[in-house]
RNA sequence: GGAGAGGUACCCAAGAGGCUGAAGGGACUGGCUUCGAAUACCAGCAGGCGGGCAACUCCCGUGCGGGGGUUCAAAUCCCCCUCUCUCCGCCA
């Protein structure tokens, strides 16, 4: 959420900043009305209980003394009612106030072009050049049921429409990609491995911005009053919730694997062949906290680290800046890593790295102490896929198929595999 | 799922309606001692959050897992929730 304190002080300008985004201005001016309201209530009640403590350090006294508190203790039963109204008005205005801060996205970060949606995202690099088929190349739905590694069919059979079951090589290859992403992530650019639980509180999905606007996308388990986590960010991010870090440890960088479960439910009919939408799929992520002089650099480490997958995996591919209007709810800035996907003939989504400032450490109170004894500042958390591990197997099927229907493995995931060729 | 015990500051821990605006110890910080250190000793050590203020090392409020209640007054009494631990049951 953002600083009520800067939207009291500067709200003209924070309101415009919300309204770059080119939706409205969210109910903002909600939170200005509310605050102002709360901070008048406490002044008066703050009063009233500077006075009852007063007396109450009295009453020992006078008791000792032998004095008479009836007529003192009727006059501090009406300030104490008096008090309990007050209290109520004011926790009425603050939950009020958070509803509404809660339902404010971020505030895009000023690098963000403006546009109404994905029509005005920027492309910033190429890698890699779509390759060229002298063969009829085929979907990776095709390619995977025909090598009997993909099983659309009898998923839905078990659980239903935008379920997958891998098989033989299909499963092992899921596998493969997640070992390679964790590996390199660990091993060669500093992430430490976390594997969360999957099912989450409220609390957990309301600090990284899921909840409660987004509540309609989730799989809920009533039992508990769980969430199925929609994405590791979730769970990784919330890790450090309600803790104050040493800033001589930042960054943290942090890595897990996971299933993620959404329930897709605004995209009826789209992408409904395939790997590409799913009710759940596996992703490696990669969360940061980091100092906010340095969550811009981070940002583009972090874009890196998950181009560098691409690279090894030799998957050609592009990187887009959002516009403000297709930018995530919580975040200020982020870059789309898109892959080359020959059944699309376009590039498609595999990773979104953002950065959400302090938008997220606010809500789920994710503080630093630069040194000893300063004053606690709120981190900036970032996460990127790194990468969608369904949409990395659907690319490599599609870019490394062959005339015979075969699938050349990437060098990078042979030692994985076990083999060269999925045939 | 059943039974019990707990959650007090960075850690351990006392407290059982007003003298606790939370004892004591450890850790930490400073002093003293020392050539330097260890030790001993002395002192400091409730932060965080909210509000006020131009601002503060200033003032007010809050605070004993969270939320309600009783009371003039609650860490302390009552109710609900939550988490941790132990035992039993079940189970990969």
């Amino acid at each position: 959420m953002l600083d009520v304190k800067q939207i009291r002080e500067n709200f003209e300008e924070v309101k415009a900043r919300v309204e770059w985004r080119g939706k409205g201005d969210f109910g903002i001016g909600d939170v200005l009305k509310y605050d102002t309201q709360r901070r008048e209530l406490l002044a008066e009640v703050e009063q009233l209980k500077n006075k009852q403590n007063t007396v109450s350090r009295e009453v020992p006294k006078m008791k000792k003394a032998g004095q008479d508190t009836t007529a003192l203790f009727a006059e501090m039963k009406e300030l104490s009612a008096r008090i309990k109204e007050l209290d109520q008005q004011v926790a009425e205005a603050e939950t009020n106030m958070r509803q509404a801060l809660l339902n404010v996205p971020n505030t895009p970060y000023k690098d963000v072009q403006f546009g109404e949606d994905d029509t005005a995202n920027v492309e910033l690099r190429r890698v890699g050049t779509p390759r060229e088929f002298d063969f009829e190349a085929k979907a990776h739905w095709d390619i995977g049921e025909d090598l009997d590694i993909l099983d659309f069919e009898r998923a839905g059979k078990i659980s239903g429409t935008r379920f997958t079951v891998y098989k033989g090589l299909g499963a092992r290859l899921e596998r493969s990609v997640v070992n390679f992403m964790l590996d390199l992530h660990t091993m060669e650019q500093g992430y430490t491995e976390i594997l969360p639980p999957f099912m989450v509180n409220r609390d957990a999905m309301t600090g990284t911005g899921q909840l409660p606007k987004f509540e309609d996308d989730m799989f809920y388990v009533p039992a508990k009053d769980f969430f199925l986590i929609p994405t590791a960010e979730v769970p990784v991010t919330n890790l450090l919730a309600n803790e104050i870090l040493n800033g001589d440890d930042l960054p943290i960088y942090y890595t897990a694997y996971t299933p993620c479960f959404r329930k897709e439910a605004g995209a009826a009919g789209r992408d409904t062949r395939g790997l590409i939408r799913q009710h759940q799929f596996n992703t490696v992520e990669m969360v940061k906290f980091a100092k906010p002089e340095d969550s811009y650099a981070e940002l583009e480490s972090l874009t890196n680290d998950a181009e560098e997958v691409l690279k090894r995996l030799g998957i050609p591919y592009r990187v887009v800046r959002l516009s403000s209007g297709d930018l995530g709810f919580s975040s200020a800035m982020t870059y789309d890593v898109e892959v080359w996907m020959p059944s699309y003939g376009r590039y498609v989504e595999i990773s979104s790295c953002s950065n959400f400032e302090a938008y997220q450490a606010r809500r789920a109170n994710i503080r630093f102490r630069r040194e000893k004894g300063s004053k606690p500042e709120f981190v900036h958390t970032l996460n990127g896929s790194g990468l969608a591990v369904g949409r990395t197997v659907a690319a490599i099927l599609e870019n490394y198929q062959q005339a015979d229907g075969s699938v050349v493995v990437p060098e990078a995931l042979r030692g994985y595999m076990g083999t060269d060729v999925i045939k």
